[in-house]
DNA sequence: TCCATTTTGTGAACTAATTCACAAGGGTCT
DNA sequence: AGACCCTTGTGAATTAGTTCACAAAATGGA
């Protein structure tokens, strides 16, 4: 049932899983796809074509029951579960990520933190001891990570990039402004903030000129 | 001859404009469109039609000079010139963003940080004082902003939105989990990481059933 | 029960993006 | 100069993604 699905519809699917959550607190409980693509900033067809790939979730004439819908989604999303995460590198982005309660509230539990600084390692973060990168493997296995996020410098990426996918780790979300070069069943998604101001250049570049 | 530019050409070219910044550094002069598009991850019909768009920067079985075309693309991204940031929200996040010199490197300065938290204005960050989110608007007119950074608590953002859209800034990068809702001449960027760890969720589910 | 109304689910039509494939241009070696 | 590579630039073909449009439920009121 769930080949092909693109990047993008995954996208909006964990919109309409924020704004069911949202919506869900404020005590409704059933929702048509055109409130859920006003409120998502995309169309009713899309919502529902989205939605189709994966099976029939509404009621004709009704909408779609909330609760329930956003049960779907979680599964469908593999946010029915608690994800595993290591944090590698404890500086200024790995720190406010760390922080960051908004990971933990959607199921990732950062349950190690690496740095190569010796003065890092050792340190009490919460619940968590600073790892040295040195025992990367060790502590991956250890602590059973599914994902790994990289929060350090582009030059140190390489390298501990291959550990990571060594040791069997097929997730990865990359703070550092490198191609990741990975085998193909490890996924890899980019956080690229200067991409995206690049791209914001552009756009206001262009309407500048006309 | 620049309409109907795609996001995804966007991107593709930041990532040009990297790896021939790179190159360059190494003292290669030339490269063909099949080297580029194999550091960047893409297929070198890719990279001639996404350039094709703006011109011909190519020489026939020679490749693209790289100083030449790094310079094109710096021109089609609106990178030939400094862009003027103001930074909303000095917490966690937004501390780390200020402290980060990749922004600066590629033309982007942060002129000005504004909080809300009476703690923390008047305190001096580098060459910037922190104001108070009260005098947005004369900062952000007095500072000559082009570009709003995001970073404070998603309830607070539609309020402080509509009053940086009102002062005449078009261009905003987002980091709160919120939709952004603007007039049709300002562009907004978003930074979701938790949607990307949801990417990678729904990744990870989908091959574990194989 | 029947009719009016609402909203889903989904093929078909359309639009956008990528890949193919090749003629034309440019370089080099003899 | 001519033969031989190499690589661009770009229409055409293909593939992917979105929007349209409507029959098929489901509900509620007369
Ligand atoms: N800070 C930002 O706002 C920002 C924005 C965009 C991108 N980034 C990227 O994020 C990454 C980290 O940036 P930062 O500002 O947090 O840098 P930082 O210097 O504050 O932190 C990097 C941390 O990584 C550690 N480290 C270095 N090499 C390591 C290794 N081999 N193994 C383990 N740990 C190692 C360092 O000890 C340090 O604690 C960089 O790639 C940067 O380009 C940062
Ligand atoms: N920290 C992270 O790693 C992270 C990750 C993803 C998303 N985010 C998002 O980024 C935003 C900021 O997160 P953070 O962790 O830095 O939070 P934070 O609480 O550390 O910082 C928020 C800052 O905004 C200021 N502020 C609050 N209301 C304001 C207002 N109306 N005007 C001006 N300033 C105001 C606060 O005083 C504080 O300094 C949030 O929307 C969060 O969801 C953060």
């Amino acid at each position: 049932m769930r080949r092909n699905i693109s990047e993008s519809t995954v996208r909006r699917l964990s919109f309409y899983l924020r704004i069911l959550e949202k919506v869900e607190a404020v005590g409704i409980d059933t929702l048509s796809s055109e409130k859920l693509a006003q409120r998502t900033g995309t169309t009713a067809a899309q919502v529902r074509k989205d939605l189709s790939l994966f099976g029939s979730f509404g009621k004709r004439g009704l909408g779609y029951a909330i609760p329930q819908l956003a049960s779907e989604l979680r599964e469908i999303l593999g946010l029915d579960r608690t994800w595993r995460v290591a944090l590698v590198g404890g500086g200024r982005i790995g720190s406010a990520l760390f922080e960051y309660s908004g990971f933990r509230k959607r199921g990732f539990e950062i349950v190690a933190v690496l740095d190569a600084d010796s003065s890092k390692v050792g340190q009490r973060w919460g619940k968590v001891v600073l790892s040295d990168i040195a025992d990367l493997e060790k502590v991956l296995t250890a602590e059973s990570v599914d994902i790994v996020i990289l929060t350090i410098p582009a030059e140190s990426v390489p390298d501990v990039l291959d550990r990571v996918v060594a040791v069997g780790v097929r997730g990865i979300l990359n703070y550092a402004p490198v191609q990741l070069r990975v085998p193909g069943d490890v996924t890899v998604k980019d956080v690229n903030m200067v991409l995206e101001l690049e791209a914001l250049s552009f756009a206001l570049s262009q309407t500048k000129g006309e």
